[in-house]
RNA sequence: UGGGCUAUAGCCAAGCGGUAAGGCAACGGACUUUGACUCCGUCAUGCGAAGGUUCGAAUCCUUCUAGCCCAGCCA
């Protein structure tokens, strides 16, 4: 596939041609705190396709600077979804690895006389540090002795003081319009055990410290995130300088993906968990990857949405009918075709012979004739879609109604003749008469049908469920200050759905996706499916130009 | 009201002084044993606004407007 221009390969392109590097390495730097979604495999698919795209490497490193909110449970999971998504990471790290570098390199900075240990607490240095408008002041500990200094930070390490007692703080511009550089913390005091390093440490550094050390220490040419960390790229030079790395990555910050009507932050999602709005982090409806995955996206439909929407630095939001338009592109060709009734009703040939049934052939997968054919049974009672029979159908309305005859995917002509109805007037009964001459297959073309219905045998159906999502979130009208995406959150966003399915699905795989005659690409969930009662999500539905 | 950043169609997005790519959506039409797919066609005399420079401006300059981000010992 063509590939788009972008602000970031031609920054990497000229780079490669003036010579100023001879090498592309990126990293994908997620911090083990929560799981990825798919803000983050932009991330991913930036960060390892452009270095591929340049002969070059990705590390996946870990970002594990603060011990509080990280788990291995995340490490795991992050690893899995990586490489999910289809991607191999040259080398792994964890920032963890490399404190030891860390704190040479802060002291460092203090025999330079650009850092100092501040006892103030952690509100004082909010007062200290002044507003957007007012610059902040120096903390009366600002110039204390490199030697003064160097003791109390290595006391600090020794674990001599008590959490939020002491920092350690680069000493630049308290007076700066940037609030980055109003001497920013470089480390805390964080008496906590760190899932890779222990006990081992109780000083922890801040991303802003440890972040432009780990891609120098790395070799990162180009080091991609997203457009919040634009204020900190003064900070990032200023370390890496300061530092005296043998190298300086270059940071080149992208606009963060963002979709209609779901929410992308770690936060709001968190709480959609903790809330319950959600089954967890990998319900279907969440765009997580781990949901995503387990709603039936693909790891190709991801990467190409993806890449289709490219990268530039603004803040817009991507209309999911794109996400959607991926999937069906990918699984069109690859997933086996197949009918199911969501909601069924019976469909009763009164001239079809009480007792007998046939197999007929069916082609699996029409465009892509390589799948082979399937036979599925065909016999005196059949169910078929409740909305594909109206008393009283609307104009244009080609599916069966009394009088109207329409085909039988893989089958045969049916024409209604009567229906039944229930005390409550609801319609439970079709009484159809059937063609012989009319098999799928045959020539047969003495009269056309405007509609094609599908159907599945009564005798031979397998109950199945169905899973049907709605957007997570709704649509809001104007903004209201007084409302939070919670008060947006579609409550009707799953609908279950008890039908019926061939009876070779009967045993199918978790995980297999397979598009639905007329309705729309499935997954088989690996949560609740199980044979003989497989359980169905939906991925996407079929586009539609029909209305009612 | 300090600093940083961004404005190209309903949405995403190319374009880098030579006369507005592409994708999604939408809308026509053809085809159709999926109201799907596929195919054909339509969709910015216009690039946030107003001035200016130039033979020529989305691209350069000026001013304005709107939106996003920043005051964690989170990342």
């Amino acid at each position: 596939m063509e590939q788009s221009s972008n602000f970031i390969r031609t920054i990497i392109k000229q780079d490669l041609e003036t010579g100023k590097r001879d090498h592309v390495i990126t990293r994908f730097p997620p911090e083990p705190n929560g799981y990825l979604h798919i803000g983050h495999a932009k991330s991913i698919v930036i960060n390892f396709g452009l270095a591929d795209d340049f002969g070059g490497k990705t590390n996946l490193r870990f970002d594990d600077t603060n011990p509080l909110k990280e788990d291995q449970e995340y490490v795991d999971s992050i690893k899995e979804d990586v490489s999910w998504l289809g991607y191999e990471w040259d080398e792994l790290h964890y920032a963890s690895n490399y404190f030891d570098e860390m704190y040479d390199r802060a002291v460092l900075l203090i025999n330079k006389g650009l850092a100092y240990v501040d006892d103030l607490s952690a509100d004082e240095i909010r007062e200290y540090r002044g507003t957007l408008t007012e610059p902040g002041k120096e903390s009366p500990h600002r110039s204390r002795s490199a030697e003064e200094n160097l003791d109390l930070f290595e006391r600090m390490k020794k674990g001599e003081f008590a959490d939020g007692s002491k920092v350690l703080r680069a000493k630049i511009d308290m007076a700066s319009p940037n609030l980055n550089l109003r001497d920013p913390v470089l480390y805390r005091v964080s008496h906590a055990t760190h899932h890779n390093t222990g006990d081992t440490w109780c000083i922890y550094p801040m991303y802003d410290f440890a972040h432009p050390l780990e891609d120098a220490i790395e070799g990162v040419t180009h080091s991609l995130c997203t457009t919040e960390f634009e204020d900190h790229r003064p900070l990032y030079e200023w370390v890496v300088r300061e530092c005296e790395m043998d190298m300086q990555p270059q940071q080149i910050e992208f606009g963060r993906l963002n979709i209609t009507n779901t929410v992308m932050s770690k936060r709001k999602l968190k709480q959609l968990v903790d809330e319950q709005h959600v089954d967890g982090w990998d319900d279907p409806r969440l765009p997580t990857i781990s949901g995503m995955r387990r709603r039936g996206f693909t790891a190709e439909a991801i990467r190409e949405f993806v890449k289709e929407t490219g990268v530039s630095k603004g803040s817009g939001v991507v209309d999911s009918a794109m996400l959607d338009h991926f999937v069906r592109e990918d699984l069109k060709l690859k997933a086996p075709r197949t009918m199911g009734v969501l909601r069924p009703l019976k469909l009763v040939i009164t001239n079809y012979p009480e007792g007998e049934m046939e197999w007929l052939d069916a082609e699996i997968n029409p465009e892509n004739p390589e799948m082979g054919t399937r036979q599925i049974p065909f016999s005196r009672e059949i169910y078929i879609e409740q909305e594909d029979f109206m008393e009283e159908p609307p104009k244009k309305y080609f599916r069966l109604f009394p009088g109207n005859e329409v085909r039988l995917k893989h089958a045969y002509f049916v024409k209604c003749e009567d229906f039944i109805k229930d005390e409550d007037g609801n319609v439970v009964e079709i009484h159809c008469t059937y063609d012989p001459r009319t098999k799928s297959g045959s020539d047969f073309n003495e009269r056309k049908v405007k509609g094609t219905i599908h159907w599945v045998d009564a005798t031979h159906a397998v109950p199945a469920e169905f899973r049907l999502y709605e957007p997570l979130i709704l649509d809001s009208e104007e903004e209201d200050e007084e409302k939070t995406f919670l008060d947006y959150v579609n409550e009707k966003s799953l609908e279950t759905l008890n039908g019926f399915i061939e009876p070779n699905l009967q045993n199918i795989d978790a995980q297999e996706k397979l598009q639905f005659f007329r309705h729309g690409y499935f997954n088989v969930d690996p949560k609740h499916s199980k044979p003989g009662k497989p359980v169905f999500n939906r991925i996407v539905s079929l586009k539609s130009s029909f209305r009612l």
